[in-house]
DNA sequence: AGCACGCCGACT
DNA sequence: GTCGGCGTGCTC
């Protein structure tokens, strides 16, 4: 830059209305080209009157989109006080510039549209007069048979302060009534704004454990670091149970003590509520919870907290990363290694990133926590770009489960054709005879349940997506894509055999065999079926945990972070269902998932056992989560990413171009392959693009998909492609009306 | 959001 | 004829 004498500024006005959710154009003069840079706040004559307005920089430019005479100069920056917004503006530009967006879309996310809700308000009434002027108003309305007014007032002496809603409801008083009395002055209607809290049980404070020796000693690093002005990131690994939670709180009361706030992730809070409800144990009224599930107040009300300060420690998934705190210290990411870190929607950032990136523009550390950190975070850690702190010992004297694999072929030989593994059944009977709990796990990823023709082999799919339909016990068949949902007519669309049958397992299938097999045991059934309702993820678990069922069942969703003292045996039905998936992170997956089914085992004083079933006893990741040993696992995985040039040992870079019409998204791939190409000729270190084509989804609420995978050593390479193929994406006519999106180290496969 | 412009009813 | 109602639409 330097060359050209004017210069430009993308500035957003006003990002709480929709209407002005867009870019304006400012001229910069020349006095302020070295203060207005991306992320300053400047003032700006704005609208037909000229107002002074606030407004942020997203981008200098050298050129102008916009009639050159009708463009304005910024008239100053704002240079007071340190404002989150323009510190998430920052953030907007990294997640733009790193994982490809517009700025709209990443400052969306950054700072979602403020929908102003006014705040819910609560009134109370009191009396405005002495109590015995009151009891003589009350004899003289009771002598007047004002039997309504005399209710009231009765009711009020009693309570001395009720609710609105009280005196309206309960005591079926008419609110315009209310307002007579109080015109009156009678009594008093007091509003208080109320903050709506998701949480609404009083908890009671609890003080923490005594902290054990290594947890004592990760405390005492961190303090002395941190006292010491010292900033950076760590990754606690801590074996499932080793108390990684009560380290958390630990860190997090001495950064509330220097006086600043923090932010905890956790994958998806509604699955978490036990963490949470520690939280608030320990920090009671400190805390704001940042959930999805939250209305829209609820959010408000959260974030209004969190700017006014009220809220020092925050909880949330991966979006409350961007919670505007002013004063951040710490992030937190519980469960590191989890898939819910990464967006699925366009910018696909990563919260980890994401995270160390904010917390290095707000002096702020981060702390990644994890049973089975990602091979990203664990080989930052061996090379020293993060700190590692290592947790072996279990807390208290829970000892690890003993842990048993199946060889599935085996069981088959041996003419067992059911669900259960001899060994497993064997192990159901016996806890259910002790009276002890049991978890079963089917990893149900990868859509077993499919309905085929025998007679002509077709596989039924969805008319919407590219996926084969899932047979459910109400004799439907369902997309769990789009959620379509047919009708099984017992005959092959195609070939009109009657020869259809579904195959595979699913969760309901599962469910009928216990019932078949263990007609006694009170089973519970935990998926996406299930606990649609808004509670029921909790009801279910909470049921489990008073001992109302004596069988858990699942998919994914019950691995998660409880702790069941009566849990002796986890069993993992079919491990091998996420290890064939066409992913080169599949191996960790199944590694990650394994490790945290096991760990739901022996949690309590009870020896634990864990029985692994699967047709890849061999397999490195199985065998490593059955001797519960992340080295050897990484050791195997790392290798292997080595060898294959896989993140992290290489960056990848996918593009997912989507159209309605599938015809359009096979030249648009094309197109843009070629594109690559030239632009790269006589490269001699090329990126190299893998299997160009259709996504394995391929096709998607009618939705074509094609994708293009790109690798390079140099994930600054990647970056650059990136940004010189953006620009040719949003003007060439061609792409009009295709969506284009970019994945940088994609978690998931398309 | 704010503010100007604009096109219809009650006033000096 | 003018002052002012708030309906509509634009803001680099």
């Amino acid at each position: 830059m330097g060359d050209s004498n004017i210069r430009y500024a993308d500035i957003i006005i006003d990002i709480s209305h929709e209407a002005l959710d867009k870019v304006f154009q400012y001229r910069v003069p020349l006095s302020l080209w070295e203060e207005v840079q991306p992320g300053s706040r400047v003032f700006v004559p704005f609208g037909r009157g000229n107002r002074e307005t606030e407004g942020y920089v997203i981008a200098i430019r050298q050129e102008a989109d916009y009639e050159e005479s009708k463009i304005k100069e910024i008239l100053r920056v704002n240079t007071e006080g340190i404002s989150v917004e323009s510190e998430l503006i920052q953030v907007a530009s990294f997640l733009k510039e790193k994982y490809g967006s517009t700025m709209i879309q990443a400052l969306r996310t950054v700072l979602p549209v403020k929908t102003k809700m006014k705040p819910k308000e609560e009134v109370f009434i009191t009396l405005s007069m002495e109590k015995d002027t009151a009891q003589q108003l009350l004899c003289e309305w009771e002598r007047k048979h004002f039997t309504a007014r005399a209710r009231f007032l009765s009711t009020l002496l009693k309570k001395e302060r009720m609710r609105k809603e009280e005196a309206v409801k309960a005591c079926n008083f008419p609110l315009k009534e209310l307002r007579k009395l109080s015109e009156q002055g009678i009594i008093k209607l007091e509003s208080r704004i109320k903050y709506r809290n998701p949480f609404p049980e009083l908890v009671t404070r609890k003080q923490g454990w005594p902290l054990n020796d290594e947890q004592r000693a990760i405390v005492d690093n961190f303090k002395e670091e941190y006292r010491k002005g010292e900033r950076r990131t760590y990754l606690l690994y801590g074996i499932t149970g080793s108390g990684k939670t009560e380290v958390y709180l630990s860190l997090i009361k001495e950064v509330l003590a220097a006086g600043r706030q923090v932010i905890v992730l956790i994958p998806e809070i509604s699955l978490t509520y036990q963490t949470v409800r520690r939280f608030y144990e320990r920090f009671g009224e400190r805390i704001a919870v940042i959930n999805s599930r939250m209305s829209k107040g609820e959010k408000s009300d959260a974030c209004e907290r969190i700017r006014a300060g009220e809220a020092d420690v925050i909880i949330g998934a991966r979006s409350a990363l961007f919670a505007p705190t002013e004063r951040l210290g710490l992030i937190v990411i519980d469960e590191e290694h989890d898939g819910a870190y990464k967006s699925d929607t366009s910018p696909k950032y990563h919260a980890r990133e994401t995270a160390i990136y904010r917390a290095k523009l707000c002096g702020a550390s981060v702390v990644l926590g994890s049973a089975t950190p990602s091979v990203e975070a664990y080989a930052h850690a061996l090379n020293g770009e993060y700190q590692l702190w290592t947790l072996k010992k279990r807390a208290g004297n829970a000892i690890l489960p003993n842990t048993q694999i199946v060889d599935l072929r085996e069981e088959f030989k041996k003419g067992n054709r059911s669900i259960f593994s001899e060994e497993l059944h064997k192990k159901i009977t016996e806890c259910l005879e002790r009276k002890e709990q049991i978890m079963l796990f089917l990893n149900r990823r990868g859509f077993a349940g499919f309905v085929s023709c025998r007679a002509c082999g077709q596989v039924i799919k969805c008319p919407h997506c590219d996926v084969t339909l899932t047979y459910h016990r109400n004799g439907k068949l369902r997309c769990h894509y789009c959620g379509h949902e047919e009708v099984f007519t017992k005959q092959c669309p195609i070939c009109k055999s009657p020869h259809v049958a579904a195959f595979g397992l699913g969760t309901e299938k599962v469910e009928a065999a216990l019932h078949q097999e263990f007609p006694a045991a009170r089973v519970l059934r935990m998926d996406m079926d299930t606990t649609k309702r808004k509670h029921a993820h909790e009801e279910m678990l909470a049921a489990f945990a008073a001992g109302r069922a004596d069988i858990l069942l699942g998919t994914q969703m019950i691995v998660k972070g409880h702790d069941y003292a009566n849990v002796t045996l986890v069993g993992i039905l079919a491990a091998d269902l996420s290890l064939h998936e066409q992913d080169f992170r599949s191996g960790e997956k199944t590694f990650q998932l394994l490790c945290q089914a096991a760990g739901r085992a022996g949690r309590g004083e009870k020896a634990g056992n864990v029985i692994i079933q699967t047709y890849s006893p061999e397999h490195y990741a199985i065998v490593a989560a059955a001797r519960h040993s992340y080295e050897n696992f990484f050791k195997e995985e790392y290798t292997y990413r080595k060898l294959m040039a896989y993140p992290p040992c290489a960056h990848m870079l996918v593009i997912l171009i989507q159209s309605g019409d599938e015809s359009q998204s096979i030249i648009a791939m094309l197109r843009i392959e070629k594109i690559i190409e030239q632009s790269q000729s006589g490269e001699m270190d090329p990126i190299q693009i893998l299997n160009p084509g259709q996504a394995s989804l391929s096709k998607l609420k009618d939705v074509y998909r094609q994708v293009l995978y790109l690798k390079h050593k140099e994930e600054e390479r990647l970056l650059d492609l990136k940004r010189r193929l953006e620009p040719v994406l949003e003007k060439h006519p061609m792409f009009a009306g295709i969506s284009i999106q970019f994945d940088f180290d994609p978690l998931s496969h398309y």
